[in-house]
DNA sequence: AACATTAATCGTAGCATTGCGATATAATAA
DNA sequence: TTATTATATCGCAATGCTACGATTAATGTT
């Protein structure tokens, strides 16, 4: 076994899902904060900021960039990220749903 | 390797990644509406519910508990649960934190 | 062309997660 | 007490995730 039985959930239930574990790392946190504050930057920055290897950096920017909350463009010989406002909104209007149910009992449940 | 550098991250960072995990599956997802929706029920029920066998939901509510985000109460040989308002408050807060910052660029970066 | 710089990818090691059958535990019912 | 019901936990198998050194690929520089 090991594998999510993604088929039986609903898509909403899939997407939060699929959003959460994008930020499910403390490292993608870090990126998305970075990216928040300056707006844009290259690979070769977040290598210096995080106390990560160029390679687990890269990688975490290829999980973020797979479900499309940042996108690169090639420079020269570096890569400039930056965040897909689109998707940046798309995820935090998905969570935002989730969370904006009231809960109706207060404690005095169970 | 394997594990996650967690020490060299902010707390707010290491916050965001640990909620967002909890909410990283679709069957906890699941869960937690089902619980929002009905306010409270017993472990039986979200067996019923939902497409996996009783050892393993009994283990998505053990990670759902380990973080605070439901608990459970002892009714004769049932368990009955609820979302904790308070966690529940504070997991879409931090969320929401990050989200609050404004993008700056809008599609003209990079 | 040869070299340097930057980032992506590969390969691998190790721990974590998911899932479930089987079993243990705890409370109620007969 | 014995059986029943409801959950939790154990143990295992399969897969996923994290991390990094080494390599590759692509571009720019000399």
């Amino acid at each position: 076994m090991g594998v999510t039985k993604t088929q039986n959930f609903t898509q909403e239930q899939n997407q939060v899902a699929t959003y959460a574990k994008a930020l499910a790392h403390p490292a993608r946190v870090a990126i998305l904060q970075y990216l928040l504050k300056k707006q844009t930057c290259i690979c070769g920055d977040l290598v210096e900021e995080l106390p990560l290897a160029q390679a687990t950096v890269s990688q975490h920017l290829k999980e973020l960039k797979a479900i499309g909350l940042i996108k690169g463009t090639v420079e020269g010989t570096s890569v400039c990220y930056c965040i897909d406002q689109h998707k940046w909104e798309e995820v935090r209007d998905v969570l935002l749903n989730l969370f904006s149910s009231p809960i109706a009992c207060q404690d005095s449940c169970c």
